[in-house]
DNA sequence: TGCCAGGCCGGGT
DNA sequence: ACCCGGCATGGC
């Protein structure tokens, strides 16, 4: 099993150029990417964030100083405003009232310890906990998404309804605990997932269609 | 035109 | 412990 994670990493490794997502960006706005990525086009994210940027609002204390509402119609381009716009604010209050208002203070902490607590900020759930701590605390967290749920469970190495915490151990444990292995393995899963692994699949051009072959699995879009 | 995108919450069974 | 509706814009 160690092996095959690694194979299907190697694979889509040798298949797509490296990803390098989120590279040489402020870990302020890092995190505000995870929020604002939520069940969102990329390119709808990209758009809310230069906003954010030419308003000189990506640092915590900026934006702490702006009204919900300006926030919100700052991040209109990226969907569901209102709602992120609340919980961008619940991050803020939360880094103010646990960590004087300091990413630095924050990743200070055991990354086990920033999960728990991040994860009590209404918002912020074990996916967009986990991009935290690895795009922006450059920690060895496995981010879990719909295209590592839908690429894995289509492989038959996963249940389709396998819990987050399930999922994401699988991985942790068969893999070195590596912040830069868990970002480009992430990244490389999102870029096969969106090109190969949609509803209807494209498993015969598919850079893991041999995966499929050696494990005696069909294809999804062939009658099982 | 309709469907979908790097989830999560709150209320209901 | 699940299941579901709601949240919203922009690109194809």
């Amino acid at each position: 099993m160690r092996r095959r994670f690694l194979s299907i990493y190697q694979r889509l490794y040798a298949h797509f150029e490296p990803q390098g997502w989120w590279p040489g960006r402020g870990r302020f706005e890092l995190i505000v990417g995870a929020l604002l990525a939520q069940n969102t086009n990329w390119g709808n994210v990209e758009k809310a964030i230069r906003r954010l940027r030419r308003a000189r609002a990506l640092t915590p204390s900026a934006m702490s100083a702006l009204s919900q509402r300006r926030l919100a119609d700052l991040i209109r381009p990226a969907g569901y405003f209102a709602v992120k716009a609340q919980r961008l604010h619940n991050f803020l209050v939360f880094l103010h009232t646990r960590h004087k208002g300091s990413l630095q203070r924050m990743f200070r902490d055991e990354p086990a310890r920033i999960r728990e607590a991040l994860l009590e900020v209404s918002g912020i759930g074990p996916e967009t906990a986990d991009s935290i701590l690895l795009y922006a605390g450059n920690m060895p967290a496995f981010v879990v998404d719909a295209y590592t749920k839908r690429v894995f469970s289509r492989h038959r190495i996963i249940a389709d309804q396998a819990p987050y915490r399930e999922i994401q151990a699988l991985f942790m444990n068969h893999l070195p605990q590596d912040a830069k292995l868990y970002n480009e393995y992430h990244a490389l899963l999102v870029a096969v997932g969106k090109a190969y692994c949609r509803n209807t699949p494209q498993c015969d051009t598919c850079p893991l269609r041999s995966d499929l072959e050696r494990h005696n699995i069909p294809f999804p879009n062939q009658a099982v």
